[in-house]
DNA sequence: TCCATTGGTATATAAAAAGATACTTTGTAT
DNA sequence: ATACAAAGTATCTTTTTATATACCAATGGA
């Protein structure tokens, strides 16, 4: 999914922006921690659909992204809290244009299937 | 990449919106096809790197999805157009927030990339 | 006559993403 | 002594995406 060159034209700031939260569930992810800092296990419980690899590797990369952040506390059982960094936080209206696209666009779906 | 279930969770309306924009190249088409009706090898020639079979693809899902419109001319050599649909309008608001925020992310990536 | 053009399709292959499953750590509770 | 908790890793397999390449039709131009 990696590009070499954004400065192909004018489109590609959409490409990079869909880059960086386009992963099969971190704008799932994104959702939630704007909303709250969440720990491991509740990210997991309020998407069971998601493997605990993926989740790892989705939360692995928002981190390197600088969109989110990892706090581990030096507890057993281990406590690792995940929370949105000042930048990620940036991604607000991105990801509330897309929940309101997402809402209406469920119904739309459920419409079509419902007049088939 | 296809979901069973979006009643999971409120957070669900963002993904169902990412997996209908959020092919390897969908936003930039979108962003395209946004400003003016264009034809296949016009779409082609501003994103060189795609090839052929993947336009191709993306296109028809844009299609199905009812985003976008496919009009033939039944011209030799051929002739095809592809426009916005008035559903496929709606994603305005969506792709304007992606692009602007993915132009702040070019940058704030260069700089990252300038600070090393 | 041969070549280029547009908008594709078909086939095979390679690379990347995702999934399933088992395992780890260290303390506390049973 | 055993089991469980949280937050992961490590492997292996399957599925999905993407690439490369060749091919097609009908027409206009050199």
């Amino acid at each position: 999914m990696a590009h070499t060159n954004y400065n192909c034209n004018p489109g590609c700031p959409v490409e990079a922006a869909l880059e960086v939260i386009g992963g099969k569930w971190k704008g799932v992810i994104l959702y939630h921690l704007l909303s709250e800092t969440m720990r491991f296990n509740e990210l997991r419980r309020v998407m069971p659909e998601v493997t605990q690899r993926m989740l790892t590797k989705q939360l692995r990369e928002l981190e390197a992204d600088n969109l989110i952040a990892r706090k581990v506390y030096p507890e057993v059982p281990p406590k690792v809290e995940y929370s949105m960094t000042e930048y990620g936080k940036t991604l607000t209206p991105v990801i509330h244009s897309l929940q309101q696209w997402g809402s209406r666009h469920l119904e739309e779906v459920a419409q079509r299937v419902a007049d088939r």
